[in-house]
DNA sequence: CTGCATCCGGAATGATACTG
DNA sequence: CAGTATCATTCCGGATGCAG
């Protein structure tokens, strides 16, 4: 398996790099998450227990009832990653000389 | 939307930056597409078309039913993202002095 | 009240047969 | 060779239930 399908086992899934996205400015907290990028409240569970199994984010404990989740080392190294992905939408021409307006 | 949700749109779909990948290498055929990435043949069909419409590849007619595809200028400025995406699954923190900005 | 599990309908994906 | 048609399976999104 290449590395690159690889890289998309884990941030294949929907919505995992846009939460690794959302945590990149700072640890958030679940219902921060789920209302900032209107994702389903299973799906979110279901990324982030992926997200943390493949060493992205850990959870961090406040205190009574609330965690927040936050970019581990290795998440963090993927800032690069996305801000590539982040410049090719951006600076794009669109289909065959067409014009973003 | 995010520009990260933007390129999501077009490249996140199961296959589609691993077809890009493959491309990089230069043009190549349906067939050749489909036996290297072991993808049903349905499934490719609809990334190829997604992938031309959103500009990031062309279908190239060699003859009687056969033809190439090719990525196109926009397609080859997700080099970058892919080989940033290659490394961090590597096992390798994107090194931060290497960085593109 | 926040964090998650469960249930369900619809969309995306996979496997395979078939056509030009 | 390059796809399309079809059906099974898995994934996602939304609503709801429930425990701490």
């Amino acid at each position: 398996m290449s590395d690159l399908a690889a890289a998309l086992d884990v941030l294949g899934p929907r919505w995992a790099l846009l939460i690794v996205e959302r945590l990149l400015e700072g640890p958030q907290r679940y219902g921060d998450l789920q209302r900032d990028l209107d994702i389903g409240t299973n799906v979110l569970a279901t990324r982030l227990r992926e997200l943390e199994t493949a060493g992205v984010l850990r959870r961090l404990p406040l205190r009574h009832n609330t965690r927040a989740y936050a970019l581990t080392e290795r998440g963090l190294a993927l800032r690069g990653a996305i801000a590539e992905l982040s410049r090719w939408a951006a600076g794009g021409a669109a289909p065959d000389g067409l014009q973003r307006v």
